[in-house]
DNA sequence: CCAGTGATGACAGATGCTGACATCAGCTGC
DNA sequence: GCAGCTGATGTCAGCATCTGTCATCACTGG
């Protein structure tokens, strides 16, 4: 290795996050960061796209949970089975990795900044698009395949802001197993009225 | 009046779709878009937040045609034939404002540059938010009010890029009903498995 | 011992965005 | 008419984000 300490990747968003989490996203500089973690802010620059990226790191993991949940999944398995396995091993992923605590440390960061709301909804959009496509690998329909994406994130997002709400001590899964008996409900009142509406 | 051509908040608007449209987003400067309009850069600032807000004005009157749906719909109504008048409101309301042609032209700008995208997802999601809040004003269940704004959203969306696709000619609306279908199909797969699996 | 490699530092510069103050047409009250 | 107010705009200075380019230097392999 070079002459420097090595783990800049890792000290540079442990920095930011403590950074954040004291000053705020907007008042805290790239300078400041890079500081912390002692290199330049160039040396940042080379770790991660932007400011906003350093909250994002190694993130494909979660990603590629949902993913794998998906190709795992039995044959027959119905597409409403396959949202739930996704979302559920996306869910245990992020419960294993740092644990609830963290979780809602860095979404409290993340909420009191629209820059953040906004990469983290670029996240999840790409990560909806990613299962709408091993979904329509799987065979199907392309109508289907996009709104199954969509739902699986929109299922696993609102399990975890339940998951992270104070006071709460359930599971990340048993809160989507919740969520899923919501757009149950929902969507039974969909099919029929669309059939027999104004019969 | 002043004594500057009045209309720059619409001119700013116009002379940025076209410069995007020309050499995409990040290779116009906003002094660029300012000059084509007429003013200076500063001016350019007070009327848009940022450089990517130029092309997001006026989602008020879009906005409020879920939530108006939303309000407006008889007291009875199942959370599902909600989430259906909110999408075919929007869908409603964009046919009718400037058209296919010029969502196509807007969405290909938004398309091709991330920064675009991460703006237009979180009005959508602000825009799931503020459906969420309507239905628990009327009576829904917080969780299935948050599912049922980001369905709304979802539909809308899907539907909205088939609308878009080249060669497509059918309406709006229309495609939303194939969503739902899709919706309800899902769904009917859920509910059921939910308490009869490992029966 | 020497050349190559790779991570980092140093520096200059473009662009996005903001604050503070000046300017000037039109309106208002007298 | 005329003085003053108002509101939109221009002008200017400045900070922060992000990028390109080149130099530096520990480590590696021969």
């Amino acid at each position: 290795m070079g002459r420097w300490a090595p783990g800049a990747a890792q000290r540079l968003p442990q920095a930011a996050m403590e950074l954040f989490a004291e000053r705020g996203f907007e008042a805290t500089t790239v300078a400041e960061i890079a500081d912390r973690a002692g290199v330049t802010e160039r040396t940042f620059f080379r770790y991660f796209a932007d400011k906003r990226e350093v909250l994002f790191a190694g993130q494909e993991q979660f990603a590629s949970a949902f993913i794998d949940a998906i190709d795992a999944a039995p044959d027959g398995a119905a597409l409403a089975d396959l949202v739930a396995a996704a979302a559920a091993a996306g869910g245990a992923v992020l419960q294993q990795a740092r644990g609830r605590e963290f979780a809602r440390a860095r979404h409290a960061v993340i909420a009191a900044n629209e820059q953040l709301q906004e990469r983290e909804l670029l996240k999840l959009a790409k990560l909806a698009a990613a299962v709408a496509e091993r979904l329509k690998a799987r065979g199907v329909t392309a109508v289907a395949a996009q709104l199954g994406g969509d739902l699986t994130v929109s299922v696993f997002s609102d399990a975890f802001n339940r998951w992270i709400a104070p006071g709460e001590t359930r599971d990340l899964v048993a809160l989507q197993r919740e969520s899923l008996a919501a757009l149950g409900e929902l969507a039974a009142g969909v099919t029929q009225p669309l059939k027999a509406r104004r019969a």
